[in-house]
DNA sequence: GATATGCTTCGATGCGCATCGAACTAAGCG
DNA sequence: CGCTTAGTTCGATGCGCATCGAAGCATATC
């Protein structure tokens, strides 16, 4: 019969209970992984700190708890990260006092070609999708809050001009812009009826192929440099 | 004698070590008061952290051994005061963190006063503090690359005029500008040998002075005109 | 010397919490 | 509808460590 969190009679220095929470070996390396700024499993940060499973999320729920790290669930995986930029932060105060060493999590696998451009459900995923993401995002032709990105009138505008009709994307029983964590770059890329209009217009165009029995995309030469022109400046 | 700690023969994440040392909420008090710039006696320590002398005792072996601080005898007192600049960055960006966690409303005056002028390790920080570094920015007097301050041959003769002596500033062993990042503005403040000698100089003129048992400070009518005067065009 | 004060060491005690196995829920897959 | 995998809850266990009283040093003052 213990009193939660939310009941903390004394206001004792909160300071301490921050440091607590990163003072724990298996928190820290916990910590430390994400620190590389990708997304991890729950099972891959237990993996990381050499505990078992239920251990593992017995302290990511006290790191929710403590607002160090967020988490975005997909399907049945639930990917942690940071919170944000003031914890790694922290982080790296700490790492430059007590100079550790890191060990890098090495994500996704080997090929290549995956890695770079992939079908994920309906859109398109890999480096190259995260690029795009990042894009969109400096053109501010879509912004972002809370990792929930929305288009922006300019962004309407210049996906009219490349052919969307976004009468029939938002009649869709879907949103319109949905941010999809990527399984090989942990990070952000474009999902959602836009996203979908994206893959779909690139391989109407003949920009790029769908390998057989491959979630892997390949574009050819003249569909790359047209993809680049429409998208990166 | 013990070794235990000197013996980590593991190279985990140090990080942990540091951070469970700050981890414990006696320790957190003993450093929050440290935050202050005064050098304290273990008994001081020990009423700031109700506990008994014992307890501090030990607490403070460890905080040395894990080198957070440092100690001077005289006589038979032990003063402690934090290790270096490193460790107080530390503690101010624990602060920052765990103030936004809570977020309690208490904009009260002491954190008013707190929030404007108060004492960050062995400088000035606060509003004030940024305050003043932007008009040493502006002034020209010092200049500023990738949070990196530096100061320029016209603050030189600038500190020179106001009474500074360098060949003492550039003997001590640390850097002459250090950025310190303000927990309250979130934005950079002058630290480093330079921004020592600003808080001292000020104490020692009489404009101001550090309130018992806080870090805050309390300018005087008089002193505040002449602060302004100097360093404010 | 004697006495007081600052601080540390020692030993005993007890709470906190990290840990894991087993059982349970949740979300895909076929 | 089973089968698989991801993640959580629960209960039991045990180690770590913060804590304090009492005694031991050390350094002062008289």
């Amino acid at each position: 019969m213990r009193i939660e969190l939310s009941g903390k009679t004394d206001m004792q220095p909160n300071i301490a209970i921050v440091a607590n929470l990163i003072g724990d070996n298996a928190r820290a390396k916990m910590l430390t992984a994400l620190l590389g700024g990708k997304a991890l499993t729950a099972t891959e940060l237990a993996l990381e700190a050499d505990i078992m499973p239920p251990t593992a999320s017995s302290h990511l729920a006290k790191l929710l708890s403590g607002d160090l790290v967020c988490v975005r669930k997909q399907g049945r995986h639930k990917y942690f990260q940071l919170k944000d930029h003031a914890v790694a932060a922290l982080l790296e105060q700490l790492l430059s006092i007590s100079a550790a060493s890191t060990n890098v999590v090495t994500t996704g696998p080997a090929d290549s070609a995956l890695r770079q451009a992939r079908v994920c459900y309906d859109h398109l995923a890999g480096e190259t999708a995260v690029m795009l993401y990042d894009s969109l995002l400096a053109q501010q032709l879509i912004t972002e809050q809370l990792h929930t990105p929305a288009i922006t009138d300019k962004g309407v505008a210049f996906f009219q001009q490349a052919g969307a009709d976004f009468s029939r994307l938002n009649a869709a029983n879907r949103p319109l812009c949905k941010a999809c964590l990527d399984w090989s770059e942990r990070r952000s890329h474009l999902a959602g009826a836009l996203g979908h209009w994206v893959l779909a217009d690139m391989l109407n165009n003949n920009w790029a192929s769908q390998e057989p029995d491959s979630r892997a995309i390949r574009f050819n030469a003249k569909g790359l440099a047209a993809f680049r022109r429409r998208y990166f400046t």
